[in-house]
This record gives structure tokens, C-alpha cells and sequence, in this order.
DNA sequence: AAATAATTATGTTATAGAGCACAAATATAC
DNA sequence: GTATATTTGTGCTCTATAACATAATTATTT
């Protein structure tokens, strides 16, 4: 059961990053993957503990997240299936300055740091593949600092709801966002409070750009909130 | 004359990625070394533009940041010598989400990313330098969304000092920030209006936690300015 | 199924900080 | 050394958004 999860994610080509491994080193890979199963909103690793593990989301969803001023919490990256996450503050050799919980009841599986380093020693890929992640994550992280501070309320909300529909995509009617997320969720992915992601997200109906079912959220005009997101 | 600013580089050891090549390469990257000076304001790199160097500051100081709305700039980074810079963008294979610009007159090294990635590949020492600095990179931006967007305007302008201090350092008096930047770049640091940077900064002054005189700033009471930060 | 808790919705008020205007002081150019 | 431009300083107004309050739904527990 363990074994056969794991051959899923060694073969699958968005895990490619094992399948270079050979022999000797896809065994001891194997014999040190764990499977994990976490429950809705069970927290994976916390802000300030020691990271000593490499983590890999295979079924669910996960944020990654920090806790701020007054319990108010911000939502920095959206983890899914099939990625892998809390290594960087082991490269960094610091405690966590985030943590990450389970959107939905998820699937993850976990390697000792220890072994990825040691791995990454011999092989140059596997360094390559957190190098560019890294950079990408650096990117991004760079961007979100400029459109949280600077964008208005509906560009906040209106670039979030892009944020999910490429992170999660849409449902097989093309419009649907496969995520369901609290409006505190999509308050704390858009730095601004419960009530105005309500406000604003009936603003957004009113205007025909989106359809709300309780937490089911149809995007209509995706094109006008690209344009929102942008301007707004 | 190139080469002797090189040789201080290589054999420095705050530039210690260099030491740990030897005979061919080490010949291969003085070859590929170039120096360059910058004049106040200068921009080394734009945003969008495609990256294919990497850049080291010998002298000097640069900062990264990015325009936003209205043209108000948010800095992301402050570089010192001898810090290198300009890599990840190269290493997500992606153009420039930020711009660099030297704050005063400065020296830097430039080197084509084509070959730093190739020495990558045969050198995993280089590599590991790499992700450590992008994985601290990381964490720094990570921190940095939740400050500017949660922290009141006195918290930035404490948080900003603090940056500035940590970077740069003191003179000899050890309380005179080595740097000397106009009011509006301190407000692009944390994120306000000019006009808000100078008020603040002057409330500071009344609570003799800091001395202003033009941009020289002292910080008296630095123990005040990290409580500050921290809560305000 | 009833009771309790959590989430969503909406209205009202309060305020941090932006925006603007203008004067004084510095720096830069001619 | 005078003229012009830029930066700094301060007061005033305005507004986006937080904060708070309360009701209506919807979930969760017993």
C-alpha cells in the first residue's frame, strides 16, 4: 500500500524528478517514504519548528500560510497534487517562517531532508529541480509583495480567484474553480477582511463577472477580472 | 586592472563560490569576468527584460525593487558587497520581475549565466551556494509580504531602519547608518507616501529614538525600533 | 431532530493613511 | 553666483478599508 503509492508518484512523469535515480538510490528512496494522510485544516508543519522533512502533497489540497498581526493570517502559496514543499527552510538551515495545513482531508508523503541532501550530493538534477523551483517561488513571492500592498480591493480578490483557477483549474464545465474555499480563506489569500471579500464578492456577482453557490464559485468572465486584477 | 578586481574576488573569502574552482575553470571565468561602474540611479537590469548574467557588487550599494501602481516603487532587496544577484530570474527561465538600480556610484562584475550554469553542472558546490541563497531569499520575501501588508505605517518605517542597519551598518560611532537615501526611497523600503515617511520619521525624532540630520540618520535607542517593529 | 456552533451577509461607524497643496530648504545646472 | 529643479516639511481633506454589530444561513454535534 505504502509501496504502491509511492511507485505512483516515482513513475509519474510530474514526479520526474526521482525517476532518474537508479538502483541502489530509488531503493533507499522507497524504504524511506512514508505516507501520511492529514484531515481538513490539520497543520502539516508550523511556523518556527525545526524542518527536517521533505514533503510531497499527492491527493488534496494544502496552503502554505503565516499567522500575522491579531490572529489575522496570510496565505502565500497553494500546494497541489503533485508537489513537493517544505524543504526551502532547510536549504536555509532556519526554522519554518510559515506553515502549511490541509485544505481538504489530503494525501502527502514525507522523505528525511537528510536523504534528499545526500541524493542531491550525487546528483545534479535533483539540485536543478529545487534551484528552479526555488526561483519561481522567489518570483512569485516577489510579485505578491507588490500586488498585496499596492492593488486595491477588487484587484486583491479579482487576481485571487485567478490565483485559484490556475493553481486548481475549473470543473468540466470550464467555469466552475475546483476548490471550495471559505470566504475567511479567500479573505486571508487576498489580504483584506472576512466581511469585504463578502462585499466585494457580491460586487463581482452584481456584475455578472462570477456566479456564487455557498462556496462554489462560476467564473464567468475571466477576461474582466484579468482586467481587474490588473488595473483594479 | 580587470583582472586584479578579479583577483579580489576570487580570493576573498566572503566570495568564497570562486575558491572552490581551480586550473581550467578559475582561467575560464576570469576570461569571462567583466567589470562594470554604475553611477547613482543607474539601472543595471529592467523588469521583463531577459537575464543572462550574473552580478556581483564589489563597491557600492544596488537595490532591487519594482514599479508598481502609479509608478510608486516597493524595494525587495538591499545588496552589499559582495553580494551576487540577478541569477534567479535566469534560473526560472523566465524575464526579469524586477528592476536594479545602484543607490550611489558603484562597481560591479558581471558574468554570462550560460557559463556559471555549466560550471554548475560539473561543480556541486556551486550549486548548493545558490540554493542557499535563494532559499533565504525566499524566506525574506515570505516575512516581508506579511510585514508590509499587516504592520502599521510606524512598524515599516521601525522594520526599514532595522533593514537598513542589518544591511549596511553603522559608522564608526556606531549609531550612524552607512547610508544616506532620500525620503522617498525610505518610503518605497516600507511601503508609504513620502509625505507619511517624513512625519513618521520626525515622530521618531520627537521620541528621541532616532537623530536626522538631511539623510544621515542615528539611531539611539535601536532596542526601541525593534519593539517597535515587531508590534507597532 | 434539536441544540450549538460556525459561516455568510449586510448595514453602520471609525480611522489609518493617501492625496493634494504649498512653503522652506537643498542640491544641481548654467 | 544666480537660476532652476529637487527634496523635505507641514497642514488639511478625503476615502478605502478596517472594525464592529447583528441577523440570517448553513454546518456540526449530541
Amino acid at each position: 500500500m505504502i509501496k504502491s503509492a509511492l511507485e505512483k508518484v516515482v513513475s509519474e512523469d510530474l514526479a520526474a524528478i526521482w525517476t532518474i535515480l537508479e538502483g541502489e538510490e530509488k531503493r533507499r528512496i522507497i524504504d524511506a517514504f512514508t505516507l501520511h494522510t492529514f484531515r481538513k485544516n490539520q497543520i502539516v508543519y508550523a511556523e518556527g519548528e525545526n524542518p527536517d522533512h521533505l514533503w510531497v502533497l499527492l491527493k488534496g489540497k494544502v496552503k502554505i500560510f503565516k499567522d500575522g498581526i491579531g490572529g489575522r493570517q496570510q496565505i502565500l502559496r497553494l500546494i497541489r497534487p503533485v508537489q513537493y514543499f517544505g524543504y526551502r527552510a532547510y536549504f536555509a538551515r532556519e526554522p519554518y517562517v510559515s506553515s502549511a495545513s490541509a485544505f481538504e482531508s489530503s494525501t502527502l508523503g514525507s522523505l528525511p531532508m537528510s536523504l534528499v541532501e545526500e541524493l542531491m550530493h550525487g546528483n545534479n538534477k535533483l539540485a536543478w529541480f529545487f534551484i528552479h523551483e526555488l526561483s519561481r517561488n522567489l518570483g512569485g513571492s516577489d510579485t505578491k509583495i507588490v500586488n498585496l500592498t499596492q492593488k486595491h480591493i477588487r484587484g486583491r480578490l479579482a487576481e485571487a480567484l485567478i490565483v485559484l483557477k490556475d493553481n486548481y483549474g475549473y470543473e468540466d464545465d470550464d467555469s466552475t474553480l475546483r476548490i471550495y474555499m471559505s470566504r475567511e480563506d479567500l479573505a486571508n489569500l487576498s489580504n483584506m477582511t472576512t466581511s469585504n471579500a463578502i462585499r466585494t464578492l457580491s460586487g463581482f456577482v452584481a456584475e455578472k463577472i462570477i456566479t456564487v453557490d455557498g462556496r462554489r464559485i462560476r467564473i464567468l468572465n475571466e477576461q474582466m477580472l484579468r482586467k481587474i486584477s490588473k488595473f483594479g
